[in-house]
DNA sequence: ATATTTTTTTAAGCTTACTTAAATTAAAAA
DNA sequence: TTTTTAATTTAAGTAAGCTTAAAAAAATAT
């Protein structure tokens, strides 16, 4: 399909995308622009233009929608992206902070036909180093009903990791050194509610993680 | 050093530095214009713009040259195109006519941290697929000075390929079919100096090449 | 040397992607 | 319900990177 979109607009659509999974999140042009690091304004005036371009839908006061060619836009896009980080972390070595910083550029410029070279060479991976699942080249995606973030889970349940996320060195730092990686299998000790803390067991080693940390590292029942 | 530059800057200094070095081809701004599929009056205020952030030397119906930290910006970008074409066709398997395309994009949105990781994994290669020096970290690049093109070539001497330039199907394909690739030994049997043709040995094979596939071979004395 | 052609430059205008400031609408609080 | 606050939209303006058209300068031909 290669997009035709500037990076701008390719940037704009792409958070409307991911606000309008993530919960909690509105799609309203505030919204975006706050994440984008634009004004109100701007944001409004994007929102105008791609709605001519049909890639969303738009209407005065109203929070934004992907159109179907917008969100199969957003979905070549995040192919895209989550190819780059697979193969710059498995071939070229990236640490997970550094990965989404440089696959946030050559998404942009990448062609359909080297996103294809990109993942044969890789062996058509399902996800990738966060354990987000990367888009298909039809624009299909397959989603994780079953995982949820650490801090949801319940006592005494064997769990394994699967999904870091975020894109911050602390954060994987942390995880490195405490052996909290994609696949890792660990146990759910105690949920101080109260304080948002969640004690965790994982290789032997027990951890109190607060909020911060446990409600981005996200688990599956392991069965 | 990271460039700063948009994409349109960083073609418009690339061109020049090409031009400056290629014989035969001016730098004045219809000439670039015409590289970069602009009209003049495109080139000549991208002139005046580049001048006064000093990444050219420029006065009125004069000639453009690029500053020294024009050209480093240059080396810069050259040295992230070529890392990409060597990566893409070594590591990829991207062929000889794909590379140009796809690094051509590639290099505007690479940062220096990501060339040096792909400089690495490459082992810290000199030259790029097609012979052409890759430019140093620091701004210098070796230029090969005893390079020249076929249909320059003294008759009845052995010599090796070592460039082959450009981007196009037709001229790869029929240097993969008769085995020149930069590396393959070759004698020049004749020069038909008034029809620009050159006939060749290569591999046990007699070719005949007019000046179109000639005078993009470039051989060197095979010691 | 003069006339013609070509190239370069300037000027005015367009689109994209922003900005700030003011006006409008919607949402929340009193 | 009315007032206040917050978000959104419109309007006007900017910079980059182009365009076409006209003017000016340089190069070429006669």
């Amino acid at each position: 399909m290669q997009n035709t979109g500037s990076i701008a607009s390719e940037n704009f659509i792409k958070t409307i995308y991911h606000f309008q999974l993530g919960a909690g999140k509105d799609t309203r042009p505030g919204s975006i622009a706050k994440e984008l690091g634009i004004t109100n304004a701007a944001a409004t005036d994007m929102a105008r233009k791609l709605s001519q371009k049909k890639l969303i839908e738009y209407e005065k006061y109203k929070a934004l929608k992907l159109s179907k060619s917008g969100e199969r836009m957003a979905l070549n896009i995040l192919r895209k992206h989550r190819l780059w980080e697979t193969f710059l972390h498995q071939v070229l070595g990236l640490s997970m902070h550094e990965i989404h910083r440089e696959a946030e550029l050559l998404e942009h410029l990448t062609s359909d036909f080297l996103a294809d070279k990109i993942n044969d060479y890789l062996g058509n991976p399902a996800t990738d180093p966060h354990g987000d699942p990367i888009p298909n080249v039809d624009g299909t995606i397959s989603m994780d009903e079953k995982s949820f973030p650490l801090h949801e889970a319940s006592v005494d349940q064997r769990y394994m990791v699967s999904r870091l996320s975020g894109s911050d060195k602390e954060f994987f730092d942390f995880c490195h050194s405490n052996k909290i990686f994609v696949g890792s299998k660990l146990n759910v000790n105690k949920q101080y509610s109260n304080n948002k803390m969640t004690e965790i067991e994982v290789d032997g080693a027990r951890l109190i993680l607060n909020d911060n940390f446990s409600n981005r590292i996200y688990i599956k029942k392991d069965n």
